[in-house]
DNA sequence: GTCTATATTCCGATAGAC
DNA sequence: GTCTATCGGAATATAGAC
């Protein structure tokens, strides 16, 4: 719709990624776009709705990855989602649930409600392919789906974090042991 | 040594903890000890001289429990290790280097070395643990001794993140998931 | 040695210009 | 409809009082 705006949303969520929510301001993004930072408050009143934004367009994202996937194999679907950040790497992000979940307590009530909402639709299309690719015998692993889900979920969403810090093969390393279940 | 520079260390050590590391002011400190924010600064004369303590302490507690725990068998010490944040998940507190990990790029460089060092002391226990557990016959799983101890950390860590979000079952779930090797 | 008054910078946000 | 000048407050930090 508008450029700005779209340009908008697209720094905050590097921002989000690279640095958190807390960390960046308005004039960060303002710089880049050669214009005033109050400007922004035009097309996002407050910060937090700019939060909310960026998470919408995460989770839709996440809708559309799983319309996209939904005719592959259970083992291809799952090699899609464990590699769907690979581009991350080399640029040392995190994913927005990563970023955001450890300042939760600090969030404004509609990003942890947007949030929350994010992480039941991840976790619940999970669940539901462990247990359906199990079904099949395509998968084997002994725990329940949904805590095979928040372990599989959990180990990936951290070796992004882990990433930042070690800088070696800690998320290949991850990413691999994963695959093989 | 000192009580009130004890006590800010503590202060200090919860907030990271609990809203993080950016979130959290001298402020907030002196509030509570009922001085005036600046006479943290006595102490620490600035933020990233008490991040730094905060994380020096907790790899002293680390190597602490490590000593404490090295004469116990192999699966004693992963539950040790797997269950010493238990405490935390009434509180909504996440570990340090879950807190830390995801705006390390926002980190002055003093506390990001030191967190490299927790990060590195916790990974190379634990590798050792389950190799030396493996060849005792006490742990199986098909993955290198490293990239299970990459797993195990770092769905562990995420686990008292997703706590935060969630505020289920999702900490005991993958807590008792990542037992069963 | 311990803490306070104060400076400086930067933040998110409002009111209003164009 | 889009953006700027400016405000009020909060953050870290310094200089100096006791």
């Amino acid at each position: 719709m508008n450029d700005t705006r779209s340009e908008i949303v697209r720094l905050a969520s590097e921002l989000i990624r690279s640095i958190g929510y807390n960390a960046f301001s308005y004039t960060d993004i303002s710089q880049k776009l050669h214009i005033k930072n109050a400007a922004i408050h035009y097309y996002f009143p407050s910060k937090s709705d700019l939060g909310v934004e960026v998470i919408k367009q995460n989770l839709e994202a996440f809708n559309n990855n799983m319309e996209a996937w939904k005719n592959l194999g259970y083992r291809e679907q799952l090699n899609k989602y464990l590699t769907m950040h690979d581009s991350f790497i080399k640029k040392n992000w995190v994913c927005i649930v990563g970023s955001l979940a450890p300042s939760y307590d600090t969030l404004p009530e509609n990003m942890q409600k947007e949030l929350q909402h994010l992480v039941n639709t991840i976790l619940g299309w999970l669940t539901d392919l462990l247990e359906t690719g199990r079904q099949a015998k395509e998968f084997t692993f002994t725990e329940s789906p949904r805590t095979k889900a928040f372990i599989i979920h959990s180990a990936l969403l951290s070796a992004l974090q882990m990433n930042k810090v070690l800088r070696d093969d800690v998320y290949k390393s991850i990413q691999q042991g994963l695959m093989n279940i």
